[in-house]
DNA sequence: CGCGATTTGTGCACGCCTTCACAAGCGCCT
DNA sequence: AGGCGCTTGTGAAGGCGTGCACAAATCGCG
């Protein structure tokens, strides 16, 4: 339907076509096919059915059929995906050809090791600066990089073409450090501190938060628990008459084992 | 539809018995308005309106009351959301009035940093226990924590009751982390390694890949430049063309996982 | 004591996403 | 060459989530 590219190996760079615009939900999924078809190519697949690579990336294969089917993809009835070729295709359409600059501001406990984090560097980009607010870390080096103080993101920033911007800050000084990424430019911003960051339209933001995720499992885990029979947690009438409260919980771990 | 029960006397206990089943998005969206929460209890704050705490967590204020309306809400008309009663509701519903036993495997790069993270245990759990499969890292201490070894899982297991298993291995170790997870009782586990896990029913896998996230920031970097016909490489050039509003966002920011 | 200002709770409509089911296309084997 | 089995691509249906808009409820004040 669409008039695509041929994405040979020759052609990467280049500015190109209009993107068909992907549903959101593709998108988010479009990076997960990316590493299983990786896992393929390694193992010596050549082609893979959508049956074969939705299993892989732990998805349903309808799903997987119709998200390739939106960037008007290349397989072959009878056969399946050329591995090579959808590689090739997503990583243009995510916009991996060219190897992005990221910056990461705040090397505390977490920030450390992202700075570290050998994913970054496999997977299509590259870190090009690290920064800190306090003083006692700047000059610190590690990975390989010197840490500068978040004054000089300016400087750096003319230096290097700067894509994403990762916070891993303290959150009461995460609003701050965003402002100063979208000062220099920055338009997609991954987040990993607790709070909400308000940034001007055309600025994306993603965040990431651990202890959302713990919260969320905590929720399948309490209710799990409510349903096979819990001691305490009685209906209706069971716990209100506590004045302490919240004892009435169960405190029992109610997981089978 | 959802019968309410009337805040009985006493204080403010969390008197919800059942759980209702809430929507997957309001449980994610509620650990967001639980952390606005206790900001807002913090700077005095002893009602809210809806609005004001929508804002606060970064959401549109209907979403929130309806979010809040399935946990059969108590709000009062013309006033607001008790700020304490409200924290108090959401924690029970999470299951955060006791505090869970978190046990982290593999502490390398990111599992080192995890183990120190302050936001685990300010928000409602406890690191019970840390494992590694590497010899040179047993008997290291992190955070007060002596990294045992993965073979020890199980009896470590029946002394703590692990509610979450944490997982930051690397991909290839990391379902048969999860094998030994599940096989002393585990039914919620937290995965950073970049790769599908396979587990039985019943238990829940919620799955944090840092690359993945900076490749959906990749590709909507991607198509901003694709819009805004790009030179072939020169992604800082967009410095100057900001203002005004020249994106076509409204539904871009902040895509939940 | 009643009125108006304010804010919650929700019915409803719309759009996105998922899933099913199947026709069309392709390669292989006879 | 022809038929058969396999796999893709997609129309259609159903479900879920979002956001609007408004009635119901509550408080404060005159």
């Amino acid at each position: 339907m669409s008039q695509h590219r041929h994405p040979g190996a020759s052609g990467h760079t280049g500015a190109v076509p209009a993107l068909p615009d992907l549903p959101e939900a593709t998108v988010a999924r479009l990076p997960e096919y990316l590493r299983a078809l990786h896992n393929l190519a390694e193992t010596g697949h050549d082609t893979v059915s959508s049956e074969a690579l939705a299993t892989a990336a732990g998805v349903n294969s309808a799903k997987l059929r119709k998200d390739l089917s939106h960037l008007g993809s290349y397989g072959t009835r009878g056969v399946g995906y050329d591995v090579a070729l959808l590689i090739d295709q997503i990583e243009y359409v995510l916009g991996l050809t060219q190897r992005r600059a990221v910056a990461l501001v705040g090397v505390g406990n977490l920030g450390h090791a992202l700075a570290g984090y050998a994913g970054f560097v496999s997977r299509g980009f590259r870190i090009a600066a690290l920064f800190d607010a306090d003083e006692s870390r700047v000059g610190e080096e590690i990975n390989g990089l010197v840490v500068r103080h978040i004054d000089d993101l300016a400087t750096i920033a003319a230096q290097e073409a700067i894509a994403i911007g990762v916070i891993a800050t303290p959150a009461p000084a995460a609003q701050s450090v965003a402002d100063r990424l979208v000062a220099v430019g920055v338009t997609s911003i991954l987040n990993f501190a607790p709070c909400v960051l308000s940034v001007p339209d055309g600025v994306d933001v993603r965040k990431v938060d651990l202890a959302i995720e713990l919260q969320i499992l905590s929720f399948h885990e309490h209710r799990k628990a409510s349903l096979t029979g819990i001691p305490a947690s009685g209906p209706a009438a069971g716990l209100t008459a506590l004045p302490g409260g919240l004892a009435a919980t169960g405190t029992q771990e109610a997981v089978g084992s």
